[in-house]
DNA sequence: CTACCCGTGCAACGGAAGTGCATTTATTGT
DNA sequence: ACAATAAATGCACTTCCGTTGCACGGGTAG
């Protein structure tokens, strides 16, 4: 709890309590997060406001936004002391065909690729589709 | 000309007027294109003729779809004998911050990658993001 | 020639991201 | 403690994109 505002403090983002609570059900849950997650979560709560925190969060260096090729945008907190700008600390992600969860595998960097003459890489995002660990019974 | 016909006739696509003129629509651009684009070139036919189409293309292994992460999907023309649901033949694709515009990179496939214990991948999407060759200047 | 299938067009829907503005809540200076 | 100020929240509305249902019409096959 004390914690999770002194993160947030850390982080430039004032401690509100609603924040607080998404940071918490960000925390808990092991997955990446979608605004309509959350708004699910938090049906009292005003939409906007929830997307404007996931946008305040992600512009702190909070979260992390994933595109994992649903075609709905993902979040999942930033581990501390990460630096998800630079491209040597891009790890990759996995989305679920059977569950339909994303998560995180921040153990995994994306490697290194050598692009072909006047191409210059800033940013990568990797994507495996597939079975997860909790689905493929193991 | 005959070859498009020809082409779409192998994928089992007929090779309808308009299918001709959009396969030859993506042939020409040399960059991943999106439903909208086809839309702006083709403004006398009907979205929904283009989306089908598309759909249509895709099913049969006409073209491949791909998420650059701008949120659209994006389509270009499969290589010739290409296999784009094998994990193996799946190459990377180079988003330009720039230009806004997505282009295949087929000779670069994507590496494997060693996942954790119960996780088993079945597809793949990786993305670079950066300045393209013609906006680097070289 | 006729029946049918499939491509095309029109209209409408739904989800998700985003913005402008009013209102409430917190912070700061006096 | 109070007023002035800034920040956070809530409400309404918009836009963009993908998608579907249904009706029409032209080509294809029997
Ligand atoms: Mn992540
Ligand atoms: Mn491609
Ligand atoms: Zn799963
Ligand atoms: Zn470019």
């Amino acid at each position: 709890m004390k914690e999770i505002e002194q993160r947030l403090n850390e982080n430039g983002v004032r401690p509100t309590a609603m924040r607080i609570l998404i940071y918490k059900y960000l925390a808990e849950k092991e997955v990446a997060i979608s605004l309509t997650d959350i708004e699910t979560a938090f049906s009292n709560a005003d939409r906007t406001t929830l997307f404007r925190t996931l946008k305040t969060f992600e512009k702190k260096g909070v979260v992390h936004q994933i595109d994992d090729g649903t075609g709905v945008q993902k979040y999942a907190l930033c581990e501390p002391g990460c630096n998800c700008e630079l491209e040597q600390d891009l790890h990759l992600h996995f989305h679920c065909n059977n569950c339909d969860e994303t998560v995180c595998l921040t153990e995994h960097k994306i490697p290194h690729i050598n692009l072909p003459e006047g191409f210059v890489a800033e940013d990568a995002n990797l994507v495996l589709k597939g079975i997860c660990d909790k689905c493929s019974g193991q």
